[in-house]
DNA sequence: GCAACGATAAACACTT
DNA sequence: AAAGTGTTTATCGTTG
């Protein structure tokens, strides 16, 4: 059901302008002075492109954490567990690459080549059903809305096995093969078809190449695919003679013959890209089972009284935490909010990984029934997320999934005397999250906004001007019914994430059964999830280590505006009741930020001492 | 259906 | 005068 309304959304929507304009007006959400980045020309949006190749970054990304993760449970893959570094900037790399980030890469009359190259394939995909004027507009669309039906359908029930056969399926649909022109579909010359490319190098079939130098396949540059598998002689769709294509499995004697026929059978089109998305959702189903058996090792570790977290080896490039579940249990490790460090920004962790782990947890909180409300009413433990992986919001053009008011509260808290001015808090936004460094006008009409607005915010005036505070208690007062995220904050969510191509309502259909699948009672904390992580929602408080830190282990949450010795306070009417919120809680749930704890955390940390976290 | 919330937009006043 | 700052109002979409 709720496929079908997503299919319909996804196939009524891009048709009309509004879908188009709605699309690039989330990403332009104060992307006044970026406009050129996202603005359409009536045709396909750049943005629409960028961001579908931003998924398929991601999802191809994903699908190296995922080997690195099923890697690490095979006895033989030492070599995968030992890759370095360079997977992190690899990793980096797709996840990074935004409209304007491509805009900087790329000469306007690059990107305008590289534009109407897309375009041009795009329609290519239609086959010859569509002219070139209406065509333009709805193929990406129609085209996904196919991959959308297949998956749609298919992901919530089938298994792996399912799925291969789904292979099998989706390869004998009939394609607009013979339309293709091989010329114009050379898999190198596209970012497009680089990541889809890479995307569809996820096969259940193959194990997890490494490429002599280490890396993962999917982090080879992706500028010249073709190059690479001359220079490698081998490549990951290929082995034992075979192409390891999903639902392939043609005969190729040697590699050259295997490119030949990859670049003629698997060239980019409807059913490649349609596999493609299927194997994205068989990525996606993996990483749901991954996390799901994370999650009863670390319960059956729990029950015979082992400790994960104590011989779990950090310095290890990559093992099973990269799964949510045990990404939790590194922070779990450090309960004293001590530096973590495989999640630290400072740690060579992906973007990717940081990017999805903030924001998933959360969603798995605030999204999944299961969480209980009272948990996260107090309890901040996707606070210090935003600590952990500031990195990848410095860096990647993604809107954070925190709501203005405590993005404000966290830059005030994090100011060494927990109080900023205007233009402070502009540059802490600007400094900590790429997605602010354009859009100015709209976020600081809405800073501005939320600091008037919001009794939690207190403007006091010194000598040197006004500075903004953070009223503790009346941000916790003002929070109770924590609703599961701004609905509006999602949808710029997945939008920035790289889900703009599709529509909105087959996000969050995706995202709720994929929840659905996630919100097992083993999986309510976990911190996995794969892309669905990105739609995570209700990620409202971003309070973090900073705060208890900052506060030297005083159990004071709220800092009255009294307490900043300021010449005058202009108090927002209502006053605080401070006895009455201020709830140690508060501040041991920040201490204790990823504790994430299952389920009754709150209850067990205000039994907490706070000297047990020292 | 309603209230609450958050985002966004905009108008306006005031200050620098 | 222009820009920045701060306040207020309105609207929209979503959730409980």
């Amino acid at each position: 059901m709720m496929v079908e309304s997503a299919t319909e959304t996804i196939r009524t929507t891009p048709s009309t302008q509004n879908g188009v304009s709605s699309l690039s007006s989330q990403s332009d959400s104060g992307g006044r002075e970026g406009s050129s980045n996202g603005d359409t020309n009536g045709e396909i949006s750049p943005v629409d492109l960028l961001h579908l190749q931003q998924q398929q970054a991601l999802q191809a990304a994903r699908q190296f954490l995922l080997q690195q993760a099923t890697g690490l449970s095979s006895p033989s893959s030492n070599e995968v567990k030992q890759t370095p570094v360079p997977v992190s900037v690899a990793m980096m790399t797709p996840q990074m690459i935004t409209p304007q980030q491509m805009q900087q890469i790329l000469s306007p009359p690059q990107l305008q080549a590289l534009l109407q190259q897309q375009q041009a394939l795009m329609l290519q995909q239609l086959g010859s059903a569509q002219t070139q004027n209406t065509g333009s507009a709805h193929a990406p669309a129609i085209c996904v809305c196919v991959c959308v039906c297949v998956t749609a359908l298919l992901c919530a029930a089938m298994c792996p096995a399912d799925l291969q056969q789904l292979w099998k399926d989706v390869a004998g649909v009939p394609s607009a093969e013979e339309t293709l022109k091989h010329e114009g579909l050379d898999l190198s010359t596209t970012s497009s078809n680089s990541t889809s490319y890479s995307a569809s190098k996820v096969s259940p079939q193959i194990p997890h190449h490494s490429l002599p130098n280490g890396q993962n396949s999917v982090h080879t540059p992706k500028r010249d695919s073709s190059s690479h598998e001359e220079h490698t002689g081998s490549h990951p769709l290929y082995g034992h003679g075979e192409c390891k294509w999903p639902g392939c499995e043609a005969l190729c004697e040697d590699m050259g013959q295997f490119i030949k026929h990859l670049n003629s059978e698997h060239a980019l089109d409807d059913r490649s890209t349609a596999q493609c998305r299927v194997q994205m959702q068989v990525v996606q189903q993996l990483e749901i089972q991954l996390a799901k058996e994370s999650e009863r090792l670390q319960a059956m570790m729990t029950h015979l009284h082992m400790r994960p977290s104590e011989p779990k080896p950090f310095n290890q490039p990559l093992n099973l935490a990269s799964s949510a579940s045990l990404m939790k249990r590194d922070t779990e490790a450090y309960p004293e909010g001590l530096p973590h460090p495989p999640t630290s920004a400072a740690t060579p962790i992906t973007p990717l990984r940081q990017g999805p782990s903030v924001i998933s947890s959360s969603s798995l909180h605030s999204v999944g029934p299961i969480r209980r409300r009272n948990s996260d009413k107090y309890c901040t433990p996707i606070a210090s997320e935003l600590a952990q992986n500031c990195e990848f919001y410095k860096n990647a053009d993604v809107r954070p999934p925190f709501t203005y008011a405590s993005l404000i509260r966290h830059a005030i808290l994090e100011a060494p005397d927990r109080q900023l001015t205007l233009n402070e808090i502009y540059n802490w936004f600007t400094r900590m999250f790429a997605y602010f460094r354009r859009n100015t006008a709209t976020w600081k009409n809405a800073v501005r906004h939320n600091l008037s607005l919001h009794k939690c915010f207190v403007r006091v005036e010194n000598v040197k001007g006004a500075v903004w505070t953070v009223d503790e208690v009346e941000y916790q007062k003002r929070r109770p019914p924590k609703m599961t995220g701004s609905p509006t904050l999602v949808k710029n969510m997945i939008s920035g994430l790289g889900f703009g191509s599709l529509n909105a309502s087959y996000q969050a259909a995706l995202a709720e059964s994929s929840l659905n699948l996630l919100n097992s009672p083993t999986m309510v904390n976990t911190s996995s999830g794969g892309s669905l992580n990105m739609l995570h929602v209700g990620h409202d408080d971003v309070s973090s280590t900073v705060e208890q830190v900052n506060s030297n282990g005083s159990c004071s949450p709220g800092l009255s505006p009294q307490q900043y010795g300021s010449h005058q306070v202009h108090v927002k009417e209502e006053p605080a009741e401070m006895e009455e919120d201020s709830r140690p809680v508060s501040l041991m749930a920040t201490v204790s930020q990823n504790l994430a704890l299952p389920g009754d955390e709150r209850e067990m940390e205000e039994e907490l001492p706070a000297e047990e976290l020292e």
